[in-house]
DNA sequence: GCAAGCAGTGCAATTTTTGCATCGCTTTAC
DNA sequence: GTAAAGCGATGCAAAAATTGCACTGCTTGC
């Protein structure tokens, strides 16, 4: 797109923060490119970024400007993806930011069940926490977000949500395994594997803990679903494909999955989101629909939209 | 902003049905604007205009690609004026659709206190019906349109609406001047200036007129606001500054304006309304603020929001 | 059937963009 | 305290693009 290359190269300087990196990158020279952004700038009226000793930053102006080059971006791609649906082709690319949770079976599953049946569409997964799922969904680098946490930012419009008890998962053989549900201070001196402090499973778990003091024995913390045999670990229903009726017919035999007492750990949240106002292009509005569906449907969840 | 030339040649085009007159428009010739045009298409990689022999004009495709245009401009127009605002300027363009009843008064009044306080602020004011001033939002060549009619399309979104009971105007001696109300049945052989076919109030009159077969001596029907002095005309509150304590103070003192019984012709609604999803420009924001506010304020008036 | 109006094209002129060399500046390293 | 490295900006010539002119093939209306 020639008409659109001085807006891709601001928004490349803008990420890269600095003109030669940018140059680099967009393989042309620095001089070249500052030339452009000079003469964006000109044409603006006023500077869209600082010059600093070490490079270039955006200022209030670029900040607002770069926001605009980003969604016009993204309407481009949705654009593309409406008009080549005309000729019935229904190609097009989604790009998902989830947490861990969302992506060991929900996200392989439902996409693996629409490229079925729209083949030309492709993917962009990326594993990513809360904060930065919001900020890549503002950025416009993702059109989804499954974020498992409160939502912070305002930017973010919510299209589902889904609450999601904290499951402990343990070998069928552990002395917990009979339980109903799990109480806190049942885990006192076990063996546990913990997610990793940015996990939305772990903070809720955290606070549990540290309000009844229940001090465990914490052999590992991974941002990976890691299992070591002895060990405890956490898990979100749809993390094991556990719908309202139990975990999915190839859950690991020799493992249970048992809720913890909600009077200890509260339910999350998982948020289904995309950026508030945005019109997402079609591949990405069907995904999210199927996304729903399949939980509503596959994993027997009760979905708030 | 040459980054956007491109852009900005097809939505020429797209308006004028020919390559050759947009040329003459833009002032270059119509091979180098012919060809802009192939590239365009070329990196969609679809035509975006159907060649007929008499000109071209858009395909479904181009619809598309149009309407994605005319958004990123009135963007770029909303980015700007944030821009500009961020260095206290205070400038910025309004462009408004209205029917000729608001235009009257309201709008004229509002827009003088408005540049008041900020005089680096323009207005466009274009007077016209209810589909065309859809069709202008749509278009994105107008920001905010004011419209008494019922509203058609579902992209238009409602920022307020205002009843309005149509007013008969009369000389302060004419025979119906002592009413309180006015019956349809009382208008049989007077002389009525009315408003154009097109115009809502009359739309309103008609069906009553028309369900009620009462026939009255036409002396002129008009789209401008003409007094003939011995005839009865049609106008709704807002348009002679009525609130819902009479007319305005400066409203001429030899005529008396009576609103026409309800259940002979029902009020109409006034809606102020924006492109559905659009960001307005601040300027545009502010204003339609200011003209909420003035209704309410300086007309009396109820308004729904 | 001929004139007028339309979009598309080959080619030369013009304008714009790019790359190279280099400047002035600040920070980092020794 | 000076040298080296990194940054953005700029003058100038080369390269690339856009443009205008002349002309084609096409359809429509008189």
């Amino acid at each position: 797109m020639r008409f659109m290359t001085s807006l891709k190269f601001i928004d490349v300087v803008a990420r890269e923060g600095s003109i030669r990196k940018a140059a680099d990158k967009l393989a042309i020279t620095s001089t070249a490119l500052n030339r452009r952004i000079l003469q964006i700038e000109d044409e603006i009226g006023q500077p869209l970024f600082e010059r600093l000793p070490g490079g270039v930053r955006l200022n209030t102006a670029g900040e607002i400007f770069v926001q605009h080059i980003r969604l016009q971006f993204a309407d481009l791609a949705r654009v593309q993806s409406q008009i080549a649906d005309l000729s019935g082709i229904r190609r097009g690319h989604v790009r998902i930011a989830s947490g861990a949770d969302a992506l060991r079976r929900l996200l392989p599953e439902t996409i693996a069940t629409y490229r079925a049946s729209h083949p030309a569409v492709s993917f962009d997964l990326v594993r990513c926490y809360g904060d930065e799922s919001e900020s890549r969904l503002f950025s416009l680098d993702a059109d989804i977000a499954l974020i498992f946490a409160p939502i912070r930012a305002a930017h973010v419009h919510v299209a589902a949500t889904l609450r999601q008890q904290i499951l402990c998962v343990m070998p069928a053989d552990h002395r917990l395994a009979g339980r109903e549900q799990i109480r806190l201070r049942d885990l006192a001196g076990e063996k546990v594997v913990l997610p990793t402090a940015q996990s939305g499973v772990r903070q809720l778990l955290d606070t549990g803990l540290l309000r009844r003091n229940v001090e465990t024995d914490v052999i590992l913390e991974s941002d990976s679903f890691v299992h070591f045999e002895p060990s405890l670990f956490f898990q979100i229903p749809i993390a094991i494909g556990a719908g309202a009726d139990g975990p999915a017919d190839d859950f690991d035999p020799r493992l249970v999955a048992r809720p913890i007492h909600p009077d200890d750990v509260p339910a999350g949240t998982l948020h289904i989101c995309y950026l508030k106002g945005r019109v997402l292009p079609v591949a990405a509005a069907k995904f999210l629909d199927d996304i729903i569906t399949t939980l509503r449907d596959s994993y027997h969840q009760d979905v708030d939209q």
